[in-house]
DNA sequence: TTTAATGCAAAAGATTTGCAACATG
DNA sequence: CATGTTGCAAATCTTTTGCATTAAA
């Protein structure tokens, strides 16, 4: 699923912008790397922007390719899917729910809403596949790491966990 | 965070009813694997669920905890958080949005929605922290996976990859 | 030229698998 | 007793790290 063109050319000049912002190198293939990112609307996972960055830069490597990502994502530059980097978490609770999770310890709990319950989805969703589940994941940042957040810096890209 | 006893006990219940429906064997350590995810409301992964089964069973293995919670979530025993088995995958679509999910295969989608951008949240959800972020996931299963359904034989628990 | 970024190879972390011994129905 | 399940050890897959080399600003 390919994003127009258009589209392509001002996340790319968005990216620069915010990386001269914040003093980062415009390397060759953090470009290339944003770009493969950035024109497909299909969610490619680390390895698969690897493959795909790889026939256009064959020297890149694969670490190169998730230390650029997640800068990415700590620049607000990219979203990730899913409970990223942490296990799989499993829950025994069957009624309708949702979550809240911390970003920065994995904190997680539930919450209900009938309102959420019943919302209406729009009807291209339909159209993707057959719905069984929703599920609304609020993230955040919970009470304690708040409170640990004055005295902590701000952990960079590099050098995170 | 500990789940009331009384629900504990229902969850049991309902537990060693689909076990028995579904000819599936009641072992020791499957009852004590899924009590303790029954009775906690803090999501713990694989791990978690394993170091503190071996207290009351010294010998069980960490894989025998994996493929219990997996079959338990085969059997809709209980619900996974985040990408379940899948690596983390990126988005560079800034607007708000949302995804839909096919469990079978990853394929992913966005959507958008306004009457889930401007939803509100319960109370009790801003008591855990501060919220960042909202996002709706579907999850259900793409009409290319429902397509093959019918040839396919329903994966079990073991053997799943 | 200074400092950050890259590539490589090796490590770490999470999860799965093959198989013989074992327990449940 | 038959078959599904377990534990173990080894394998696999994903992601991260240390370090010398290279490239951006």
């Amino acid at each position: 699923m390919k994003i127009k063109q258009e589209e392509v050319e001002q996340r790319l000049k968005h990216f620069e912008k915010v990386c001269r912002g914040a003093g980062i190198k415009l390397t060759h293939q953090r470009l290339e790397i944003f770009r493969e990112v950035a024109q497909t609307g299909d969610h490619p996972d680390a390895d698969q922007v690897f493959q795909r960055v790889r026939k256009r830069i064959p020297t890149v490597s694969l670490d190169t390719v998730y230390r650029t990502l997640w800068m990415l994502s700590d620049l607000g530059l990219v979203v990730t899917l899913g409970s990223s980097r942490e296990p799989t978490r499993f829950d025994a609770n069957l009624n309708s729910h949702h979550h809240f999770v911390c970003g920065k310890c994995g904190f997680t709990r539930d919450f209900y809403s009938d309102e959420l319950d019943n919302i209406r989805l729009p009807d291209s969703v339909g159209s993707y596949g057959e719905i069984e589940a929703t599920h609304v994941e609020v993230r955040g940042v919970c009470q304690n790491c708040s409170a640990k957040k004055a005295n902590q810096r701000t952990l960079s890209y590099q050098n995170r966990r």
